[in-house]
DNA sequence: CGATTGACTCGTACATTGTACCATGAGAGT
DNA sequence: ACTCTCATGGTACAATGTACGAGTCAATCG
């Protein structure tokens, strides 16, 4: 109850300059702001992962202080929020006709979903372990809406909505775990180690070393697809 | 390439006090070992989260000191490792008789691993950034060889274990997530904050409000149980 | 005009973390 | 008695998030 305004009150509210009229910055360090934030922590996030992002570096690529930072930002929490938000923009469907056929159309959302995580690799796990915002949302309310018009029952909805979302979550998630750690710890157990056959099916499909990940994507995603039933 | 034994070598290999003859222990502090300390640490984990683990917490829940943990395991990293593996400790199959129908039995598989990863609610986020331990590889082993024993054809055998292991592994993120996060932080965002109705889709179906878990989890993964196909 | 206010910046300071380094002790083998 | 290895743990340090409060500057009010 004490301090601030803790909550959605004041602060970032207004802008800053309020749009001042000639030219006091546009050059060196164009003063802080919520979307200069962020836009710099993605791109730190995307250079140094999820541990390479702290204030002190943040600030130093701002060229401002840290705790100016904190004027514009309540906690390091809220910059992981806002910049895994702004990393998985979405720009609305290309150009949704009348849906000629859905099951294509639906994967290629989904495909373009997990593209936008790739292209940052420590949004699919943070993702995971975080509110939704809204461009998340966005994204699941289109889902939602392109089966809904597809014809799959509202009795369905959710289940064809949910088993989606955890399975590109899920692939989009190992793919970029294994990336990462496929260099050093994970090599060590996954590839060689499997002297005395353990593990035989699995080394027998060479299933850890299969590096076909569109692939194997898409045709799981087809899989899924192929089960959610349009009317009943 | 300076110190210690960096890597695989020397140190925890030898048990401790080699069994000791009569009892200089076990009572108050039966001095340290990795398994008191991976257990104390997936108790830990359970009680408090990942943050709540700490090297100093769990030295003093171990009564000892800190940097004594230090002698057993490099670092914090492979504590977490160590915890992960154990809290998902695998439990052979029940006792497969012959494979009487494959796909209630996979689904039994895969629903005692999830259970598995919601009574240690910080592992299913660990274990998708981390190496695979034994006991995970183990679980993989197994489905993969019940689905190739059920006749599921080499080719599409990759395709089948990966798309389970996405699901189960989205689902159970998801949950947890939700879970964690549904009492403070995603209130604010999921349960109210839909004034303007921006997701009508999704406010319909009441998709972030449903709480049948269990329930879509399983009708999810009977749809990509449907998908897979024995033999072509 | 000067005083006040409020938006904004930032240096200092502190608590908490992982862990490097080093000193210590216990038991065994010589 | 000595030394060697196993094992413990205290001290110390660097990195982090952030509380606190002092500073700046422009707009507003008297």
């Amino acid at each position: 109850m004490a301090a601030k305004r803790s909550g959605a009150l004041g602060k970032r509210s207004g802008r800053r300059k309020m749009a001042s009229p000639s030219a006091p910055e546009q050059h060196g360090e164009p003063s802080l702001s919520l979307e200069r934030i962020v836009a710099t922590a993605v791109d730190l996030l995307d250079a140094h992962g999820v541990d390479g992002l702290t204030m002190r570096r943040l600030a130093d690529c701002l060229g401002s202080g840290v705790m100016s930072l904190y004027w514009h930002v309540d906690n390091k929490e809220e910059v992981f929020d806002l910049a895994l938000d702004s990393a998985l923009e979405y720009r609305g469907p290309p150009r949704t006709a009348e849906t000629p056929d859905w099951r294509p159309e639906v994967a290629l959302m989904l495909e373009d979903w997990r593209a936008g995580m790739l292209r940052h690799p420590w949004s699919a796990a943070l993702l995971s372990s975080r509110a939704l915002g809204p461009n998340i949302l966005g994204r699941l309310e289109l889902l939602g809406a392109t089966l809904s018009r597809a014809g799959v029952a509202d009795a369905d909805l959710n289940v064809a909505i949910w088993s989606l979302w955890n399975y590109v979550m899920g692939a989009t998630i190992t793919r970029t775990s294994f990336d990462v750690a496929g260099n050093d710890r994970s090599a060590t157990r996954q590839r060689p180690a499997h002297p005395g056959g353990a593990y035989p099916t699995i080394q027998r499909s060479r299933l850890l070393l299969d590096d076909d990940w569109i692939g194997t994507f898409r045709k799981g995603l087809d899989l899924l697809l192929a089960g959610i039933a349009p009317r009943s």
